[in-house]
DNA sequence: CCCATTGTAGAACAGATGTTCGCCATAAAG
DNA sequence: CTTTATGGCGAACATCTGTTCTACAATGGG
């Protein structure tokens, strides 16, 4: 990783300074008049170095399209989990599939930040309704993170549909030599 | 001000999702496509309400020129949680003080968005060591966060110190008639 | 001296994008 | 029933804007 030239990082500082008082990137002729450089071309040879060099990201064609990649702070990024539904007594837990799991076609969500989703797929939330679930861990209007798996193992975890009670409580599950046994335990979280 | 329509709302999600995941504003188009809507018109059309009612700003001519102002969606801001020590079953919790709490003194800190310590102050992180704490909840190696409070309400879950078992755990608090009962309960968060 | 490299200029091109305008649908008001 | 307000559609248009190409200059090998 090279030095930037004086020119490459008066060009940095001139999209930061753009982004915070505008509120989106500029051109590369917003570059050319605030830099006082006189070509287009120069500028964006100057941005094809900086975005070799990570300190922006390029998306071609799209105007302005020039993301600032803060190296320093990036290090944490946040993840949107996606509100697929609502977890109550008495009613059955919409399930997760890859369309509804889709960020982007969902109504609503949730922003945290990554380490608590660990980079794991299949991450989604659900509003919980009513108070019925495991002792006092959560209340009403609470918002649980899920993972969605297959097979849950030994002692996980899991969101498990009770027919006989017609509730849906979060308990740690126990396969044992031809039933299962469920610990009342809690969140994943 | 009047309610936004579920259309408007949309886009402003639709906007402010954009802008987090890919560092400037989708142009009108792209709202087209990411809101299910049909012509650039209709699009232009709301953008012109919710820059009326204040939750965007406009640059007439300008590809993508759109800001969000504050108002709409208080951009999750991210917030440092100081992790001041451990707490573990026979060693005491460092109490935290003015001192330690301070975000920029202390060696560690867990990144946090704002929804979950939602503005309050003195909120610090403890890593859990030992698996002595409550039930199946909490486990080695996690991390907890709490609020250093000077009262204990009744019914609030606090961190107590038992001195016969020289154990900290997370319990349930009721100040009755002369005497407090410690209700077995979970964490804060 | 010749050539590759790095940087800069300016202009032309094509695609991305905001704007506008005519037309239609629905519902409430007159 | 007609009028008006609101909301939607689609297409045409004019800019905005990224990309590319040619040309030029300075520099430092070989």
């Amino acid at each position: 990783m090279r030095v930037l030239s004086s020119k490459q990082r008066h060009i940095i500082e001139f999209i930061r300074r753009f982004l915070v008082d505008r509120g989106y990137p500029p051109s590369i002729r917003d570059m050319v008049a605030g830099c006082g450089i006189s070509s287009t071309s120069v500028v964006d040879y100057n941005l094809n170095i900086l975005e070799k060099e990570g300190y922006i990201r390029r998306h071609p064609e799209v105007s302005r399209g020039i993301e600032l990649l803060d190296r320093s702070v990036a290090v944490q990024s946040r993840v949107q989990v996606p509100i697929i539904g609502q977890i109550a007594a008495g009613e059955p837990i919409p399930v997760p599939t890859p369309d509804t799991w889709d960020v982007t076609a969902s109504s609503e969500t949730l922003e945290v930040t990554e380490d608590l989703t660990q980079g794991r797929d299949g991450v989604y939330a659900l509003r919980v309704q009513g108070s019925s679930m495991v002792d006092a861990l959560i209340n009403d209007g609470d918002i649980i993170l899920m993972q969605y798996v297959n097979v849950v193992e030994n002692g996980e975890m899991a969101a498990i549909w009770l027919k006989a009670e017609k509730e849906a409580t979060l308990k740690k599950f126990y396969g044992e030599s031809g039933r299962v046994r469920l610990q009342p335990a809690n969140s994943q979280m």
